[in-house]
DNA sequence: ATGGTAGAAGGTCTA
């Protein structure tokens, strides 16, 4: 039986869902507004908001088309998850909120019933200096308890995609000299074996799929003409159940966006997806 | 080895 093109596609949506360490959210807006209309983005996962919750430029997104879920924090961290207004209900709820201790909020996990998807955003703490132990330890601490909340949608088949500022430089070519960074709290190995010890949980991580190790970093230093000599990171990924992957068409970082007046330290990264 | 920048604070702390 021969099945028309157009019956077999006429349910699918194609989604854009983007993350972005946006380092203060109040005094971006600016620039995050003219992001969304190059980028249109369907769902926004900010990190580092650096505001308490009821701070949060609800009215700003409202405008725009956006519902706005938030869990701030004074003066630092702090995430937010933005949604289109069409795929968002009030009754959809945050699904685990375990992983923030200390009062640091660096974590929102968000289930979107009308596209059955789970969002999860984390801001991955830094971990400097590592001679801190209270700092590298809670980092760990931290990544360990991710590992264990991730792993029950792995088990599930859940559709979930988490992004996020991970803090880790996975690969020792996503900086230009790992030599500097291998006693870093981004460069540890134990680090970065606890970023591949979540990805081995069956995730995978879309940027290598559309990039080669090296060619492109999703954060540029304010200091030491970082930018200027494109001395980056790629720190900033998204991670994505099996269910999920075959539905990825596209990733990309908005590089540009770090070149513009009164930038993040970071860009935003984004992928499109077809559900 | 040191200090460089940025943001939220309104003193330093974090990155």
């Amino acid at each position: 039986m021969v099945v028309a093109p157009h019956f077999l596609f006429k349910n699918l949506i194609m989604l854009v869902i983007s993350s972005w360490n946006i380092n203060s959210i109040r005094i971006r807006l600016e620039l995050v507004s003219r992001w969304l209309d190059i980028r249109h983005p369907d769902v926004i996962l900010f990190q580092e908001i650096k505001c308490q919750t009821d701070e949060f430029p609800y009215t700003f997104f409202l405008n725009k088309g956006y519902e706005s879920i938030v869990l701030g924090q004074k003066a630092r961290n702090g995430v937010a998850i933005i949604i289109k207004k069409k795929f968002f209900k009030k009754e959809d709820k945050r699904i685990n909120n375990h992983i923030n201790f200390n009062d640091q909020s660096r974590f929102l996990c968000y289930y979107i019933s009308l596209l059955d998807i789970y969002i999860c955003n984390v801001y991955v703490p830094n971990g400097n200096p590592v001679i801190d132990a209270d700092k590298y330890n809670y980092k760990i601490e931290f990544y360990s308890k991710l590992k264990r909340f991730l792993k029950s949608f792995i088990d599930k088949e859940k559709k979930i995609i988490i992004g996020g500022d991970f803090n880790v430089i996975e690969n020792t070519k996503d900086v230009k000299n790992f030599k500097l960074w291998e006693n870093d709290a981004l460069g540890k190995l134990n680090i970065r074996k606890l970023f591949r010890e979540i990805v081995s949980l069956g995730y995978s991580n879309i940027c290598r799929f559309f990039y080669e190790p090296g060619e492109k970093y999703s954060f540029w230093d304010y200091q030491k003409m970082s930018w200027e000599q494109n001395n980056g990171l790629l720190i900033d990924h998204f991670l994505t159940s099996p269910i999920i992957l075959d539905k990825v068409l596209n990733f990309g970082i908005d590089t540009e966006m770090r070149g513009l007046n009164k930038p993040s330290d970071h860009v935003p990264i984004w992928l499109n997806l077809n559900i």
